[in-house]
DNA sequence: CTGGGGAGGGGGCCC
DNA sequence: AGGGCCCCCTCCCCA
């Protein structure tokens, strides 16, 4: 009996340390769900917030669709796709309406564009004065999302949701804007494929922003059929904006959507053609997207470049623009990761840099990286009387990248460059010109990746491909496939040494023979 | 083997 | 569009 009484009170024992295991294991597991649930509640109001904010936006910009008065809409669109032709990526645009303009970049969900996984920015853009102005606050509420080879157009519908499809797939995001004093900004996104620049003016009554809808679809023809870029007279580039050269209060100037667009002129339509945005036409909620294969930049190209220049005597016209791009396959985030960018692409990492300098500097002028890159040249630097001969034709050509505002040929070409003061004569040139600074390349090799700035030089660039070398030496043999080359062999035959050492007196059938003797002879020069 | 000079290829940019 | 100049890169030859 006292055997049972004792096995009894173990059972209970047992029992209750059964029990109260299990209730331990049940609070730990409660700890986890609770945990676990208030988890997932945050992460419901983060969606919820990120759901509102794109309501908003979705609103703000049919708001501003029904509101053509004070707004005008016009752009600078440039894109660029690679790869044969085929757009990999999301392209993307933004618009930064002014210096009022406070910018959110919100913490990527993810970063990893060269993995292919996808990245999501949530980029807001409020703008004080649009608030102040009753716009509600207007804000741009840009929500990101590259996926590797995903479809670009999933941005869209992340965006707009029900939208999707519907719009036609050209892409600017441009919210915001109000009455507020003039600024002017430009804002240039790297993208790897595409590119996209948009660029926002403000006066003292308007905002403008200018906004280019490209043409998609594919364009079969060759780059030179696309690229037919009309008589030589220069036409007016419609992607560019350009001031009257000292003017102190210059007005705004923008792009026209079409070549065909009427020049709003203000006070002079020499320097000045607007266009506004036809609110019918304006995608729903300004919001859309391009694809841009190589052939659709071709084409946009050569509605930009083809059109004439306004040939205005006796004015000044600065063009200011910035269009920067990236080369190769540049990720598509919006922070350039310089990571992505291999040694093919210093170009573009300098450009960046370049861009930023121009954002904090107004008055960089000739500090381009690539003419860091490009045109060091410390012999020519002090290469002593002998300089003064071999080296004038890159003092002419100093000469007019530093100082062409002032040489006093302004009455030939009054169109400058606001980044190097550099004069041309007409607009289509300055436009070729600031290639230079932006890096844009729209003429692409179709066997090749290589990309020109110029569409002779793509031409040229064919040679290597069809072995073309129509500059034959009629001393030898020789033949070569650039003329300069032809040029400089010649002087094999001819023994014309006229780069001569100022500290050896040694002489040279070129410069860089020069350049390399005194480099390694005359260090310290 | 190494460094210097010669030469060609080819791209950048301007006129 | 073509010509031209400049530059960098690379290869080759030779001392």
């Amino acid at each position: 009996m006292v055997f049972h009484t004792q096995i009894a009170s173990i059972m209970e024992v047992l029992a209750n340390a059964a029990v109260a295991e299990i209730c331990k294991l049940i609070d730990d597991e409660h700890a986890v769900f609770s945990l676990e649930i208030t988890q997932s509640q945050k992460e419901n109001r983060a969606l919820r917030r990120k759901l509102q904010l794109l309501e908003l936006k979705v609103s703000r910009e049919r708001v501003l669709a029904s509101r053509p008065s004070s707004v005008k809409i016009l752009d600078r669109y440039r894109g660029m796709a690679r790869d044969g032709g085929h757009l990999t990526g999301g392209h993307r645009s933004f618009v930064k309406p002014a210096e009022h303009v406070s910018w959110r970049d919100d913490q990527p969900i993810a970063v990893d564009e060269g993995s292919g996984t996808s990245t999501q920015h949530v980029i807001v853009i409020e703008s004080a004065d649009a608030k102040a102005a009753g716009y509600g606050g207007l804000s741009l509420v840009k929500q990101e999302r590259t996926e590797g080879e995903e479809d670009p157009r999933h941005s869209r519908d992340i965006q707009t949701g029900e939208e999707a499809g519907v719009v036609p797939p050209v892409a600017t995001k441009i919210i915001a804007t109000s009455p507020q004093p003039r600024t002017r900004c430009s804002i240039t996104e790297f993208g790897g494929k595409p590119t996209a620049v948009l660029k926002s003016e403000t006066d003292t009554e308007t905002l403008t922003v200018t906004h280019r809808l490209l043409h998609t679809g594919s364009d079969h023809r060759s780059d030179t059929e696309r690229l037919q870029l009309g008589p030589l007279g220069c036409h007016p580039a419609p992607g560019s904006e350009y001031l009257l050269y000292g003017n102190p209060n210059p007005r705004t100037v923008h792009s026209h959507r079409d070549a065909g667009d009427v020049l709003e002129t203000g006070n002079d339509p020499s320097c000045s053609y607007t266009t506004e945005m036809d609110p019918g036409n304006m995608p729903l909620g300004l919001e859309t997207q391009t694809y841009l294969s190589r052939g659709d930049w071709n084409q946009y190209s050569s509605s930009v470049y083809s059109e004439g220049c306004l040939d205005k005597k006796g004015e000044i016209i600065v063009v200011d623009e910035v269009t920067v791009k990236v080369e190769g396959d540049a990720p598509l985030t919006w922070n350039v990761d310089e990571t992505h960018l291999g040694e093919g692409h210093s170009q573009g990492r300098d450009l960046l840099d370049y861009r930023e300098s121009l954002e904090t500097n107004p008055y960089v002028s000739t500090h381009s990286p690539l003419h860091k890159l490009r045109r060091r040249d410390p012999v020519s630097m002090s290469m002593g009387p002998s300089d003064q001969v071999l080296n004038s034709n890159d003092r002419a050509r100093a000469e007019t990248q530093g100082g062409g505002a002032t040489s006093g040929n302004s009455k030939d070409k009054p169109f400058l460059c606001k980044l190097c003061n550099k004069s041309f004569s007409c607009l289509q040139k300055v436009e070729i010109h600031q290639r230079v600074h932006t890096g844009v390349k729209p003429f692409s090799c179709t066997q090749c990746h290589m990309c020109f700035a110029q569409a002779g030089d793509l031409k040229r660039h064919h040679r290597v491909h069809t072995g073309e070398k129509p500059f034959s030496c009629h001393l030898c043999r020789a033949s070569f496939s650039h003329s300069s080359n032809l040029k400089r062999h010649l002087k094999v035959h001819t023994g014309e040494r006229p780069f001569a050492c100022t500290h050896c007196r040694k002489r040279f059938s070129e410069r860089r023979y020069l350049r390399i003797h005194q480099q390694k002879k005359h260090s310290t020069v």
